[in-house]
DNA sequence: GTCCAGGCATGCA
DNA sequence: TGCATGCATGGA
């Protein structure tokens, strides 16, 4: 990986394995748009993105600051790790080896903890759609504004005043009330993410199951999305159809990066059974 | 109108 | 421990 400033944009050349439209737009994080003009917007971090792919290949990240860049969207896009050679060897599995062929360059977005936390207890029992839907209007309503129609992920503590009537407002239907200690919890330390996230595989799922509202999903999705951990494999209702597929357990070519893995499946389940 | 979605808490056996 | 049931909402 290498990137250069050319103007106000960051010009990243040398990813191998990046499909915006996959990574983006693949039920891991909800708040990026697509544009008429094929780019992606959205906002992370508290940073609003425009990004896009030029002729030669090169990941444009559109006016960002070099401190946006190296201190957060670098990692947030995972650029760091060789995803190449996750593939090739995720590859020896038959059913991945096609899929991976078909859906080449999924990756793994570093999301906040907090946010990806929040926004998996909203998606219980829920479709895509109206998970970003949800989100956007709690983003707009409790949300920093950054200008042009965008909002930040609001802070726990920006959310932790709320009732759970006002969850409600948002459409967040009977997940509002464990919304509303979850804010409160992490809001006042009783739940301290930054600790989860520091602990072992294992201890940080405990820790996030003794969560009201979160269960063996959500902890799944969180663990993978918000807190790094690439073994992490969720299983919902179409992980449910996949596993069909393997009635001997995982293979050996998923240890360690079973939800990468699943991203693949994941995306293969929804556009095939 | 019915069915379903990146499920969970609760009650009951 | 495992299983049935209720739950809010909006799109198909």
């Amino acid at each position: 990986m290498d990137w250069k400033k050319i103007g106000n944009d960051i010009v990243v050349s040398g990813v191998d394995c990046l499909n915006l439209d996959l990574t983006l737009d693949c039920g891991q994080a909800f708040r990026w748009e697509k544009q008429e003009d094929g780019s992606y917007s959205g906002v992370a971090g508290g940073y609003f993105l425009n990004i896009y792919k030029n002729g030669d290949g090169g990941l444009v990240f559109k006016n960002t600051p070099e401190e946006a860049f190296t201190g957060f969207w670098a990692h947030y896009f995972d650029l760091e790790r060789n995803y190449a050679e996750i593939c090739d060897r995720l590859k020896s599995d038959s059913l991945l080896s096609s899929t991976i062929d078909a859906y080449y360059g999924i990756r793994i977005l570093n999301q906040e903890s907090w946010e990806a936390l929040c926004s998996f207890v909203i998606s219980q029992q829920n479709n895509i759609k109206r998970i970003k839907l949800i989100i956007s209007r709690l983003c707009r309503a409790y949300g920093e504004d950054l200008g042009n129609g965008y909002y930040s992920f609001p802070s726990a503590e920006a959310l932790s005043g709320l009732t759970v009537a006002d969850f409600e407002a948002l459409g967040t239907g009977y997940r509002a009330k464990y919304l509303e200690r979850l804010s409160k919890d992490v809001a006042s330390g009783k739940i301290d993410l930054a600790k989860i996230k520091s602990l072992p595989l294992e201890e940080a799922r405990k820790e996030l199951l003794g969560i009201y509202g979160v269960g063996v999903k959500v902890a799944n999705c969180a663990l993978l999305f918000g807190f790094e951990f690439y073994a992490a494999f969720p299983v919902d209702v179409w992980m449910k159809r996949v596993m069909e597929y393997y009635p001997d357990g995982l293979p050996e070519c998923f240890e360690g990066i079973e939800g990468i893995a699943q991203q693949y499946l994941f995306h293969w389940a929804r556009n095939n059974l």
